[in-house]
DNA sequence: CTGCATTATCGTTAATAGACGATGAACGAT
DNA sequence: ATCGTTCATCGTCTATTAACGATAATGCAG
């Protein structure tokens, strides 16, 4: 039903939306929270609002993340199906 | 005698130094291989020597890959210590 | 419908990355 | 001492990234 392994683009695209502090510190985040968070992840990092959107983007665009629209805000939590892939493939490294 | 975590700085580079699918196949080359590879690295992909050179120099500064001269040639490795370290926080996401 | 809260997107700027060819440096062999 | 091999570095160009403020879009409350 899924695929088992990640393509080198895949899996290069997942390396790069980690390269930034920032983002590796928002998804060990949404994993220690292990929920969907709705927006106070803007307030726990020193940038603007716009600039952690853009991370999230980032994120999401990798696959490592995904946010699910609810009513005016947005819900952020990390796919942990992806998230397994890819630390399946980093301990067979 | 050696630093047990990452900080998420260091983290992120190596994160960072992954995000492109030529470095990670380098890696992946010189994990297979197990040992240190002298300059045919720049064979195995299509873009020219001085890109491969700049790759190399990226994953070096990194700390996962190091390279030592031999002679005319540079001999390339994987940082077994390092790598190590990497897949211990990644398994621990 | 108006306003408020929330998030995304746009436009800008500065910095970094990716690729190349050309050049330079180091070493071994002749 | 010169030549060929090997690799790193430089300069260039284009594209992407990181950050910001400002603006737009969405949906709820009144």
């Amino acid at each position: 039903m899924y695929e088992l392994k990640m393509d080198t683009d895949t899996l290069a695209k997942i390396f790069k939306a980690l390269g930034h502090p920032t983002r590796v510190k928002i998804v060990e985040h949404l994993i220690k929270i292990n929920s969907c968070v709705c927006g106070e992840i803007v307030n726990i990092f020193p940038f603007s609002q716009s600039t952690i959107s853009q991370h999230l983007k980032l994120l999401k665009e990798s696959g490592i993340v995904h946010g699910e629209i609810e009513g005016p805000k947005t819900c952020y939590c990390v796919d942990f199906e992806v998230l397994n892939k890819f630390k399946k493939y980093v301990s067979n490294l």
